[in-house]
DNA sequence: GGGTACATTGGGAGCGCTCCCATCACCATG
DNA sequence: CATGGTGATGGGAGCGCTCCCAATGTACCC
């Protein structure tokens, strides 16, 4: 009996079960199951008794025995498609993780962080989930076209973007206000007197990049100016690729005198090609970034750029996930039965903010 | 029967079994197992039977299940201390993760990411730990004082370390030549003629620190000169401190005419701490720092930086865990019989380089 | 031809837990 | 005092897998 049991395992030492703690306490294991959960159905003085061995004996539930009997993994995954380094740039990793860190904190969820760096394992990732293997997904940084999120619908895994793919998004997802951002950038860059303010984007096929145009776009048209797409340039969200188009923009509009990039490494290529030119920051030429990364605050002269709620935004992923899940009780004193309507709750959209230094 | 198991579960799609496998197959549950797990004693005929009926049902093995029952859970955890936010910054961490991934694309591992940021946490996953959740643990960026290892040693849970605690760090660990790598900083300043050297430490209950000002000062010794105390300052490895540091340094010793800073973040403090006193870097003070990070490149003049072998550093650290958990068979042609001993495998110091840029 | 050795295979037992149901004790009724 | 309820409790069944042993089949030897 006891030797089928020894002959296992390489010398692990297993820890105390439910059963040694259900006769420890000399109840069943049931109790202390119910105990061990926060169930209300059990009397005070068993609950002791139950503390009390479990306390001795040093108890911790075995994961994974549970996850297999209640068919829940009590685990998510981030997702990361590494290839997209842009995720991470500082702050913007540290920052989500920090947040879904706060979020998990609370409960007793695992984060698996999964990098998704080529289609193969895009692939193996995909059966993963599908294979129920976590209780639900956050996904961040994705591209337009990426198929993951509707794979991951389909298969019935919740799922939580950081950002979205486009304007009508379905997937629950939380984001930051690309557009609101972008705009009063440009509104700033106008409101100081610039007469021409052009915008380096990033790859045109992320949605964030489009808002961030967008905001350009719409800043212009509110200050009664028709937007130029002379003024307009292409960066991929890389300091190459705002070097290069800095030079395109130069080259097309020397007359140029501000200008809005779409992330501040970008606005650090920017700068860069601005040095090359002789063009002074900010006297000649005002620059405005995006994401107030590391980069902005060393960068000469410091970069004013738009700060986005990224903890936040990864506190709010989390929570939104475990919400989904059902792991989380709705927060005491909140859930107000009055109709303050907080929008959509799966679709929400955070506030940027301007960070002024000294680039403009 | 078929009833006590519809109960349960609220509705996932449980994917097929094994059992299901088996019969599909006509074969037993073992016969599967074996074939799923690459064993050998299987016959080819029915191995591909089963291999087809894998195939036709899409089956994917249930991890929980299979670590319930094997008694391993097929996942390393990535223990990070948050506080410590020098792991967060460029390009530290997304380095470490991408060796790490690397090392676990290989495999079937998981990789959990756990942030303890207080006592709490640390306790809950000590607890989490003991309880051998995981089959394995990397820790980065630990402190002199750090408990963790020995009590992951104690309780039998395999970990390797990024870094070391002390000079005679007994745990596995992968870390870098920070002597090495200091030295040679120091080295070049002195080739290139500079008179007055002083360094900006790192926070010195972190052995990191320690190496690196020991590689400064050997390096002062080995060009025949003696290192004097007023000629180092300590900073903590953030920007204030470095700034700080600085200033300390210049009115101790205004002849100074090349700094070496534990970290390029410091250094970036440090830069500032001259612009205020009016000094021009490179022409008046020569700066190098550590770690060849964003900051580095950004900065003005750049910044010459010594770099650490960082991916190669996680995929290293992973490989030696694997390794240790018995996860990876000898890389094929490797392993060679003859005596190239590569010194102690579970101790490991990779070199680095010094990135020359503007700043000296 | 009988026997031994070996390769292959099936399936029982068990991993530690949750779920659920039968049971039990106890109390308030009728 | 019997009856029905109620809350608390014990424990069987089962989650999907691995481990291992016994059973079967096959080849080879004397």
């Amino acid at each position: 009996m006891a030797a089928a049991r020894d002959g296992r395992g390489g010398g692990r030492r297993p820890g105390p079960t439910l059963e040694q703690v259900a006769r420890r306490a000399g109840v069943g294991r049931g109790t202390v199951s119910r105990v061990v959960n926060g169930s209300p159905r059990v009397s005070d003085r068993t609950r002791a008794a139950v503390e009390a061995a479990v306390a001795e004996l040093g108890y911790v539930p075995n994961r994974v025995a549970r996850a297999l009997a209640a068919g829940s993994t009590d685990a998510i995954a981030l997702v990361v498609p590494e290839p997209e380094t842009r995720f991470f740039a500082e702050p913007y990793f540290s920052g989500i993780l920090h947040g879904v860190g706060d979020a998990l904190a609370e409960t007793d969820m695992q984060l698996l962080l999964t990098l998704v760096r080529n289609e193969r394992e895009r692939e193996r990732f995909a059966q993963y989930a599908s294979a129920h293997r976590v209780d639900g997904v956050l996904l961040v940084s994705l591209h337009a076209a990426d198929p993951l999120p509707d794979l991951l619908e389909e298969c019935g895994m919740p799922a939580v973007l950081g950002g979205r793919r486009s304007a009508d998004e379905s997937v629950p997802y939380v984001d930051s206000d690309n557009v609101g951002g972008a705009r009063a950038a440009v509104e700033h860059l106008l409101a100081r007197g610039r007469a021409t303010v052009a915008t380096v984007t990033g790859s045109t096929d992320m949605y964030v990049a489009q808002c961030r145009l967008e905001g350009y776009r719409s800043a212009l048209r509110g200050a009664g100016r028709e937007p130029e797409e002379r003024l307009v340039a292409h960066g991929d969200f890389t300091e190459e690729g705002g070097h290069a188009a800095m030079r395109v923009l130069l080259e097309r509009a020397p007359g140029i005198d501000a200008v809005f990039c779409a992330s501040d490494v970008m606005a650090a290529g920017a700068r860069i090609a601005l040095r090359e030119a002789g063009r002074r920051v900010p006297d000649d030429v005002a620059l405005i970034g995006f994401d107030d990364s590391a980069v902005a605050r060393h960068m000469d002269p410091p970069l004013t750029s738009v700060r986005q709620p990224i903890v936040e935004t990864g506190r709010e992923m989390a929570g939104m996930l475990l919400e989904l899940l059902g792991k989380t009780e709705p927060p005491p004193g909140a859930e107000g039965a009055d109709g303050t309507a907080d929008g959509d709750p799966l679709h929400r959209v955070l506030p940027t903010e301007l960070v002024c230094r000294g680039s403009v």
